[in-house]
Parts: structure tokens; C-alpha cells; sequence
RNA sequence: GUGGCUAUAGCUCAGUCGGUAGAGCAUCGGCUUGUGGUGCCGAGGGUCGCGGGUUCAAGUCCCGUUAGCCACCCCA
């Protein structure tokens, strides 16, 4: 090797063997949505570099990549330069997500979607993170989003389509927790933070499970002492009722009004409530449902039901949605309710084992050096002929390494090709041992 | 974006106190073996991630850089 190449930083190459399991996943996750009734959508990786940047992407606008104008000019660059902004080099970018291109692909097909609009849009997503495991520059993202219905309905059939596709790929002790923005703006009013102070109270809320909340309270009083002492009472009242250990609270009603300050959000409760009245009954044995008055989630858009699913053989959330009534009327210029759930594939992909399946036979024709290539390909073609798949290898002197190769490549049987082999009937082909 | 650890042959790794590199597997060749899983002998293959510096001498010490991993941050 002259020099060292890699994929690009964050992004990776996937050997036959890998591709194969992510594809058996994958479908896996689209048999189950599409008989949930959902159907496929496919849009582009590139959106136009205003719709990534409307402020409705929180955190991750700024991890996005932005592509140059083409045909860029000298007087171009020095125009930025004096603007301090390099904003005007650029109009496209790579989507970070997969929930903002959906929104602009309902508003350009609405007319020809159904009044409901239960989608399927699976595919890579990027952003400029640092890499590490479970965290990658390019990663596929498996979504599935109910657009036109505002009731519980659709939060209801989201969370048990993704229960379903989780349970198909064999997970266990999958927790969905569940939570609602509006009771989060609700308890933050009624702690007496201001509306400037939501967003930066909101990250000091999200830290409860690593710095206790002791360190929230001393962290939120340094902006506001009185509601940081507020929230104190407020998080003492979640740990009282169990909201805030592993596990949650149970998700209903009563379980709700235990857990929160009187008064506080009985809308969002009560739809919390009727979703999960729904759905509980149907939830795989490996899945579970709680609530979480602390989950926040990153997204700006969201505005109403949030949920993360969380996983004890991962560090970080495997899957994530909400609510996000107010994006499509963006583009649309009315306003349209959705709500999707997001499951990290890749995430996913360190959590399963799936069976190498494949029953169909692979047959290896093994050659001796040298023999012609009519004569390989006119055994090749009576063997697909026969349904069959075949391999044409030349024989090694190594037949140990050859064989165990081959097996390990989904071979399942092979044949000795000879210079007298006259075609398949005279093939003695043999079933493979690992 | 911040901090820490790591980088040696195609792969997995060893390399002590600084003295210009080794093993197993893989590859290729010869012989052996019942031409389908054997055994023996031999060969090729490395500017030690990259770029600087210290030194008579650097895989080894120092700085930078790139990539991977880990902890933050954030999230899928």
C-alpha cells in the first residue's frame, strides 16, 4: 500500500457480510410499518440551505454540511469576507434529518397524498459530529411519520408500529418514555422562569439523570434563584413518585396528576392518557412504556407529545420522535398536524443478532487452473438455469482456507470442475460443512 | 466543538534501557499427500499513519497533523 486510505472521517465501508445483515434489518423494520399500514417515500439528500437553517433544527443546523455555490468568484469570496458571513457562498446542504425534508415533500405533493398521510422514509442522514461508536458523520436513519391527524390516534399508532419492528428484530427491555413539551413549558411557567429563560433551563433539566438535582437546581439558580428553587420542590415531588429512576412512572392518568404540581398541564395529560390506553395493550413483551416529566429532546420543533427509546446495552437513546404541529405549516403556509418516531439504525444494528438465514443454495464451482471460460460459464448457465446460485472459483492449494472462506461467504455447497467435465450432470455437487 | 488514549506486513499482534524490525494467519513457489479440508521446505511483502524536531543513532523521546476509540457536549 503506497498510503494509508480511509473512508472519510465518520463514514464507513460496509464488507458483504455486514451489508447483508443491515439489509435482512431493514427489511425486517419495512415488512412490519408497511403492514402497520404506512407507505414508502423517497426524497433527496440535498435540501435547499434556507429550509435546513429555519430554526427548526436545534443544535444540529450547526453540525450541518453546507455545500459551495458552484462557479464561486474571487469578488464572491470577498463580499463574505466584508459581510462576516459565509451564508451567501452557499444554497444547498446535506438534510440532518430525515423529519425536515418530509415536511417539504408533503408541502410540494400534498395535493396527490392521502388527507392522513402515514409515511415510510428510511435513508442517510449527516452531520459534522466527532466520532465515535454509535456516533457517525453519515448514519441511516428508519422514520416513520403520520401527517393530517392531530388526535392520540397518531401518536398511538407510531409507538406500536416501532414496538412491533423492535420486537421482529428480537430486541428485549426496550423503554419508550414518554413525555409532552407543553408540560414542560407549563412547569417551567409555574416555576416562574421567563420565556427567554426556557431553552437554557430546559438542557439543565435534560442533565438530571448525570447531575442529580442538587446540580440542576444549583445550576438553574444562577439565572434565576427563586424558580430554581421552585424547580427543586418540583423535582423532589418526581422523586417521591418514582418519575425520575429507571423505568419511570406508569404511564396514565392518575400516575400523571401524582407526579405533577396541581394544575399543571391537564390537556397534555389527558392525551398522554388516551395514547397510552391504546397502545398498551397491544405492546410486545420486550417493550415498555413510562412516563418522564425530565425528557426533553434537542429538536426545536416539537411541540407537543416527545418520546426516546432507550435500551440498557446502549449509552445513548436508540430511537426518537415527537409532535412537530407547526413545520409543515412553514412551507405549506397552513397548518398541518404531525407526528413521527425515528429509529437510529445504525444504534439498532450493535443491539441485534440476527440468524445468517439465506436457505437458498449457493453453489461454488471449484476449477482446476487453467480450464477455458466456455466451459465455466456453460456450467454456470445450466446451474441458474436450475435455480441455482453459483460461484466460480479457481481451486487453491489450500483447500482448508479456500473451503472455510467460502462458507463464511454464505456458500452452501460446492462442486470439482475437471478438464473431462462435460457439463452439470457430471457435477458431484457436495453440501458444505462450516 | 472540548479533553484523554491509540496507530508496526493483507489480518491479529510482539518489539525491554533509543542501536535502522519479528511471529502467527493469509499470499506465492517447490516437494509430499488418494486432484476436497495433509505435512514439510522456501519466497515475496513494512520510509513502523503522515510531517517536523532532539540525538552520533528514533518504531521507541518531543511538537504538529490525520484517523480510530473513550469521556464530555449533543443526539439516532
Amino acid at each position: 500500500m503506497v498510503q494509508k486510505v480511509n473512508a472519510t472521517r465518520g463514514m464507513r465501508d460496509f464488507l458483504p457480510a455486514e451489508k447483508a445483515r443491515r439489509e435482512r434489518a431493514l427489511n425486517i423494520i419495512r415488512e412490519v410499518y408497511r403492514s402497520h399500514g404506512f407507505t414508502e417515500i423517497e426524497a433527496p439528500a440535498v435540501e435547499d440551505f434556507g429550509r435546513l437553517h429555519s430554526g427548526l433544527g436545534g443544535d444540529n443546523e450547526k453540525l450541518s454540511f453546507s455545500i459551495l455555490k458552484r462557479g464561486l468568484t474571487g469578488q464572491d469570496l470577498s463580499d463574505a469576507a466584508a459581510a462576516e458571513s459565509t451564508d451567501s457562498l452557499t444554497d444547498l446542504g446535506l438534510r440532518f434529518d430525515l423529519t425536515v425534508p418530509l415536511a417539504r415533500y408533503y408541502a410540494t405533493n400534498r395535493a396527490q397524498l392521502p388527507g392522513v398521510f402515514r409515511a415510510i422514509h428510511i435513508g442517510p442522514v449527516w452531520r459534522a459530529e466527532r466520532p465515535q461508536r454509535g456516533r457517525y458523520r453519515q448514519f441511516v436513519q428508519s422514520d416513520i411519520d403520520i401527517i393530517g391527524e392531530g388526535s392520540a390516534l397518531a401518536e398511538a399508532e407510531l409507538i406500536t408500529a416501532t414496538s412491533q419492528a423492535l420486537d421482529a428484530l428480537g430486541l428485549q427491555d426496550c423503554a419508550i418514555r414518554v413525555n409532552d413539551r407543553r408540560i414542560l413549558t407549563e412547569l417551567l411557567n409555574h416555576c416562574g422562569f421567563s420565556e427567554e429563560e426556557h431553552a437554557a433551563a430546559l438542557i439543565t433539566v435534560d442533565k438530571l439523570d448525570k447531575i442529580g438535582a442538587e446540580g440542576v437546581v444549583a445550576e438553574l439558580a444562577e439565572q434565576n434563584p427563586e424558580a430554581a428553587d421552585e424547580i427543586g420542590r418540583v423535582l423532589a415531588r418526581f422523586e417521591q413518585a418514582g418519575a425520575t429512576v429507571a423505568g419511570g412512572a406508569p404511564l396514565n392518568a392518575e400516575a400523571i396528576a401524582a407526579v405533577l404540581p396541581e394544575g399543571v398541564a391537564s390537556e397534555a395529560a389527558a392525551h398522554l392518557d388516551e395514547l397510552a390506553q391504546a397502545v398498551t395493550p397491544g405492546l410486545p413483551a420486550g417493550v415498555t412504556l413510562c412516563f418522564d416529566p425530565t425528557l426533553v429532546r434537542g429538536m426545536g420543533y416539537y411541540t407537543g407529545t416527545i418520546f426516546e427509546i432507550a435500551h440498557p446495552g446502549s449509552g445513548s437513546s436508540v430511537g426518537g420522535g415527537g409532535r412537530y404541529d407547526g413545520m409543515i405549516g412553514r412551507f405549506l403556509g397552513e397548518d398541518v398536524p404531525a407526528v413521527g418516531f425515528s429509529i437510529g439504525f445504525e444504534r439498532i444494528m450493535e443491539l441485534v443478532e440476527l440468524p445468517s438465514s439465506s436457505d437458498a443454495e449457493v453453489v461454488a464451482l471449484i476449477s482446476d487452473k487453467d480450464l477455458p471460460a466456455f466451459q465455466l460459464l456453460a456450467l454456470k448457465r445450466e446451474l441458474l438455469d436450475a435455480g441455482k446460485t453459483v460461484r466460480i472459483v479457481w481451486r487453491q492449494k489450500n483447500m482448508k482456507a479456500l473451503l472455510s472462506n467460502l462458507a463464511a461467504e454464505g456458500v452452501t455447497h460446492t462442486a470439482a470442475v475437471r478438464a473431462e467435465t462435460a457439463g452439470a450432470a457430471d457435477l458431484e455437487i457436495r453440501p458444505l460443512a462450516g
